[in-house]
DNA sequence: TGGATAAGTTAGTAACCAGTTACTATCTTT
DNA sequence: AAAGATAGTAACTGGTTACTAACTTATCCA
């Protein structure tokens, strides 16, 4: 057990530090965290920040990075471990409901730099992510269409999108009941209606 | 034609402040808006707002005040107008999907608002406005699954998420393409998804 | 063990923000 | 056309923000 030091090595502060920005997301909203409240929460002042990040934009990248990697790895080892395409697309599911259930902060984080207005350097990231994200739902859903399982008449770009948004819709209803674990309790449910929606007729 | 006057009665004022932050909205980050960016675009000094609202959540209240009694009577038209329950839910659906095209910064005004962090008035009534929503498609669902136009084995409020969601991840993808007319385009074939995973087995 | 260095502190800065105030221009009414 | 009412201006205030620089302390290794 690590118990939290003060003086902590580089690359070991980073790290804490884009850990704390997501629990901070959690909390609030994302465009209102600072630089003071971060330093706050890890027990050092303000300015240690800049002893580690140049600026706060690269704070907000790196978070990003971090986020992109593991979900990332995460759908596509719950992918790779399904018997089938349909079944992949639930392990899919599933896996990034729990990843945003354990970090409530992380899809408003998304959302909030998907808002900005230029093409700042995160927002770039996040929309590659989105883009990677849907590349993999497409090749998989054109998989379960040659395989039998989905139904070979729906548009596959909008299935993706309906993928997307169908998670989307959960993490909204989470905001406004205040409750995250009812996204789990209602995962199962609103997936069983998008099976329904791009599966084969039996 | 009424030219834009630099004097403006209060109400037409008021009325005219709250077009601008949906326009500001629409190209900007809505958090971002600032009480000076809103009296420039409408050529006034920025002291000149806090004649007609006492603070800029009074503004912001106005805002959604405004979106909700829009949205809701639209809504309602289109589902009036409908034959049936499922046709109810396709025009409501294509409603709202020229509704927020029309008005790109709403939607993204609404989410940012819901990401606040405490129980501010703006986001109470943005959660207000959901929740009525909402009611409006449980009933309608439920009204379907009687008519036996939906099954009736589908969760109706996971039915109603999903809906949101779909619109959510229209929104989504416009952000990400930069471009508000594919929405359109594409809002036939992902209601087409939904439809099959609500609609009864034929 | 002592000194180099990495990590953190303190005390700033300029820019920006919402909101206020004393004054002025414009409209309306009689 | 005078007077009161309404709408807008200019300059300001206190507070907050990201970021900086000079100084101090902890850690590691020769």
């Amino acid at each position: 057990m690590t118990r939290p030091s003060r003086h902590l090595p580089a690359e070991k502060r980073r790290e804490v530090t884009i850990e704390t920005v997501i629990k901070l997301a959690a909390e609030q909203n994302p465009s209102e965290i600072t630089t003071a409240a971060i330093a706050k929460r890890m027990g050092l002042t303000q300015g240690a920040i800049f002893r580690h990040f140049p600026s706060k934009e690269a704070i907000l990248q790196s978070v990003i990075e971090w986020v992109a990697e593991r979900l990332l790895a995460r759908i596509d080892k719950a992918a790779s471990g399904a018997p089938s395409p349909l079944a992949a697309l639930e392990a899919m599911f599933m896996s990034h409901i729990d990843f945003v259930a354990t970090h409530p902060g992380i899809p408003r984080m998304l959302f909030g730099e998907l808002q900005r207005a230029g093409e700042t350097p995160p927002k770039r990231m996040v929309k590659t992510l989105i883009q990677r994200y849907s590349e993999r739902l497409y090749r998989l859903i054109e998989e379960g269409k040659r395989a039998g399982e989905l139904d070979v008449d729906i548009d596959s770009s909008a299935a993706a999108i309906q993928f997307i948004g169908t998670i989307q819709g959960l993490v909204m209803q989470s905001l406004i009941a205040g409750d995250i674990e009812r996204m789990r309790e209602q995962a199962p449910k609103v997936f069983a209606i998008y099976r329904r929606g791009v599966g084969a007729a039996p």
